[in-house]
DNA sequence: CTGAAAGCGCTAACAG
DNA sequence: CTGTTAGCGCTTTCAG
């Protein structure tokens, strides 16, 4: 019922809690003598460090904060993958917090991020307002994921949500469709504002006009882009193909197809934003803007470990490139594999 | 650059630091007089309780540990969400670990989270032969979620897996199959094991004979279950119908089968284990046994507070059902809606 | 190269 | 009801 402590293996090996200590934590200052005797007395009283103290004297931990807005979008998972990995060959271990896009809940793990004393913070933020100021006041080094903030300078590392809007439109237009629409995300964030653009840009490049009747803006859920697309196709002249913000608002928007009969290709071409596994078994196989995800995530920890290296290194801005994946839900040629 | 400490508060507001301390702790013994300059001071100083000092001295820490097997697996993002709004509800802070079904990984988490001194720890364990020795010897409660071990008695929570094989495999055997296969998960997982017995017995109760060459085992991976159902499909005698072990295998096994061009239910029927918000914009939409994931997390974490609350309560195991959710792969009524 | 000693920020008896 | 006094387990000067 009881731990064996520093002390423990120090009385066992002889030595002061000094010396311990120091081999623990690999000061090349230790005789090799001392060294084995100690190592062995942690091997044989199966000591492990108490983190808590170790975190309370030592001011750096090596505990990176990943707060992210919502666990239950299929995104998140590969990027929290790719984090946890990096964090894991890093001998750092992640604390996963999920904020739900709930501006309250972000301020409350933003506190306990703090108190914890988190080595760095990675999020992905509910609002563009945040400043982090209480953070930034500690000295926690702060790297935004995928979605960036007005109100300061940070490292950041996204997607190019302009480009990848772009590629999904012009892909339509190319194959020849007008009435293009568009189910959008939250547009307080720069991921909703962002393929909005890269859908204005698309039409734009192509001599079209915009018809703000083709425009429907959620908020990136799954009943969002189910209400949205009821809409559209309840409307009096629906548009002929549509643009789709995220892997959730196309799961709805695909839903309502289904449920109204409407037959895609045929009668409304459909490509979403986000790539995911299950995308290739969809009815019809999906049409998508694939996001580097993982990478995405093992980019902002090499961020936050170059920050912890050097605090005055200049701020640095990753953008990451996505890309088309074709399949038949846009009426391209109909491939064998996916 | 340097926070507030309790020492600051207390000469703030002229009091002891013992004095803070149990306005923090909420300790009713304070005179409100004193309370109220207390917390005026801590608004004031923008004081915030250093996590670490307080886990170091007062063995009590608030964290919960989590550890998982796979995080890539969809199933345990609901169980992860699930556990994080009780934990939340409960002021509790959820450190989330990812072993991917590694033992050397599952070793270092169970490390990290006695060093870390958490409060409790569920976890889906990645073998059934760990008994989780150094955990319990430091009093360190765990719940075991939806797979057990053979090891030791603890509380745990899961579904009932040979239940929900059985009602698949039955609802197969209803609508008049024959030469019923199965593609299992690892046979070293409860949850492996537990869905093959499943299928066996509704096999038996129907009379129906086991025919050994038509249950392929794999390991619960997409990959797995994309391997397996191509040497079905390519061997001699396909079987007619197919219950699969869970949500990934499900869409490997519907890769292949779009590969070759074989028509779901019209050549193979198909039932899944796990029903995920996409199954229903699947192709074709997928019948499949639901599991209730969500509550999973919920239940394991009300299992923890009871034990922290009670460490010599009874043990307890909870049993949650899963349902069937009835959708074209099996060629049942075919439903306008999911 | 090693040990002694002084805390990190907080809580928990124990007196008053 | 409040303050004093010890530490929790570890790191880190500072002397030897």
């Amino acid at each position: 019922m009881t731990t064996p402590t520093l002390k423990d293996v120090a009385d066992h090996a002889q030595v002061s809690r000094a010396t311990v200590s120091r081999v623990l934590n690999n000061n090349p200052s230790v005789d090799e003598d001392l060294r084995v005797r100690v190592l062995e007395s942690i091997r044989l009283l199966g000591y492990q460090p108490n983190r808590a103290a170790r975190r309370l004297r030592a001011s750096s931990s090596d505990v990176l904060g990943l707060i992210i807005s919502d666990i239950e979008n299929p995104f998140f998972i590969s990027v929290v993958r790719g984090v946890e990995d990096s964090a894991y060959a890093n001998h750092m271990s992640v604390v996963l917090c999920n904020t739900d896009e709930d501006p309250v809940k972000q301020r409350m793990y933003l506190s306990v991020m703090q108190a914890e004393r988190v080595a760095g913070l990675i999020i992905s933020p509910t609002n563009a307002n945040e400043d982090f100021a209480e953070l930034r006041q500690v000295g926690i080094p702060i790297i935004l994921l995928d979605r960036r903030t007005d109100k300061f300078e940070t490292d950041a590392v996204s997607i190019d949500n302009v480009g990848g809007a772009y590629l999904a439109v012009k892909h339509l237009i190319d194959l020849g469709y007008e009435r293009i629409g568009m189910i959008g995300g939250s547009p307080h964030l720069t991921t909703g504002r962002e393929r909005y653009e890269g859908y204005r840009k698309a039409l734009h490049a192509a001599g079209m006009k915009i018809d703000e009747k083709l425009i429907k803006v959620g908020n990136f859920k799954t009943e969002s882009g189910y209400a949205l697309a009821k809409e559209f196709i309840t409307s009096p002249q629906p548009p002929r193909a549509i643009f789709v913000a995220n892997n959730l608002m196309t799961l709805g928007t695909l839903r309502v197809l289904r449920e109204h009969g409407v037959r895609v290709p045929q009668d409304i071409a459909l490509v979403g934003f986000d790539d995911m596994p299950w995308s290739s078994e969809l009815c019809p196989p999906l049409t998508a803007v694939s996001q580097p995800t993982y990478e995405l995530g093992q980019e902002t920890v090499q961020l936050l470990l170059r920050r912890l290296a050097d605090s005055d290194a200049p701020i640095r801005t990753v953008t990451l490139q996505p890309r088309l994946v074709i399949r038949e839900s846009c009426g391209a040629v109909l491939q064998s594999r996916s």
